[in-house]
DNA sequence: GTCTATACTTTGATAGAC
DNA sequence: GTCTATCAAAGTATAGAC
């Protein structure tokens, strides 16, 4: 019954990294074509809403590979410490260091935001949330942990910017090292 | 001898809220067009180089801006700390408290990165630098002048993204007043 | 399910009248 | 110096053969 066709998600990877690399308003169905080596009616078998359904599956994907990594393991972690740890060495390896940028950051800077605003708000909302959880469970007070949760989600990003900015590939693990000494 | 025409500065502010609202690849001279009431002879002749030659004139209105506003007081305000506390003062007024996008970071995330990397590296070396000299003469040390100048540059490229994907006003000026009491 | 061919729109850019 | 008309190329999306 059950078939084993080429699923949606053997694609999203590839579909990944070229709205990473181009933005939203900047990747072409002829680029996606290129780089998944899938033809137009392919890529709307899969999508039937085109470019649109495309970005919201990369910004799914990108939301369940965080919840795994990042997210659940900071709220699941039985000892918070090591939960917020676990966090910083995940998020340095899924930015290649400093490398790559975030999808969901750019997209919040674009004009594409309102049309991903639900998204984009529960990615940061649900990363912010978590780390304070953890935070608060290390001891801190809840007015401290969410103000410290906030400053190291919004200095990741800042810091996947000012390395792209600068061309610096140690800056973002430099920061990385200086939030991780706050969150201690 | 010297004529009254329209200038590119006329135009200028305009081009730059555009290519702020929209990024690089979703500015179409239609949009600018009709934002500056200009048809697009008009705009070429003012920008023979098209679209590449305007975004490049927006970012070097923008560092004319912070030049004069930001990096100079800095450098030359004989009390460091009052540059300091002027740096941000005309930064959440630049920025709207955050609703304001920086196109420069925006620029930097994206693919048309390359095409403006002297400008874009210009400018987050030209805030970082003169920063740090302020924090410098205000006694800190070189190492750490340096390091604090880097977490206040990224940390306000990072509460910007955060106040947008958030779509909270009140992010902006509280990262700010955190930053501003760590430079002290 | 995958491809090629094609429809239709929008893009950046140019030409030429005024 | 400004406009309208127009170009070739690239954009998203669809149709239909296989």
């Amino acid at each position: 019954m059950m078939k084993l066709i080429r699923e949606r998600s053997d694609v999203l990877p590839l579909l990944t990294e070229v709205f990473r690399t181009h933005g939203y308003e900047g990747t072409s169905l002829a680029l996606i074509s290129q780089h998944t080596g899938l033809g137009k009616g392919s890529l709307y078998n899969f999508f039937p809403g085109g470019k649109e359904e495309m970005a919201a599956a990369v910004l799914d994907g990108i939301d369940r590979w965080f919840r795994i990594h990042v997210f659940d393991p900071l709220r699941s972690h039985e000892d918070p410490r090591a939960g917020i740890r676990a966090m910083f060495e995940a998020t340095d390896r899924y930015f290649h260091s400093g490398e790559r940028v975030c999808i969901v950051g750019v997209f919040a800077l674009s004009d594409v935001r309102d049309r991903f605003a639900a998204r984009i708000n529960a990615y940061f909302s649900a990363w912010q949330d978590a780390l304070a959880d953890a935070l608060r469970r290390a001891g801190r007070d809840e007015a401290s942990a969410e103000d410290l949760a906030e400053e190291i989600v919004a200095g990741i990003q800042g810091a996947l910017v000012a390395a792209r900015a600068l061309g610096d590939h140690t800056l973002f693990g430099r920061r990385l090292e200086r939030m991780k000494s706050l969150a201690e």
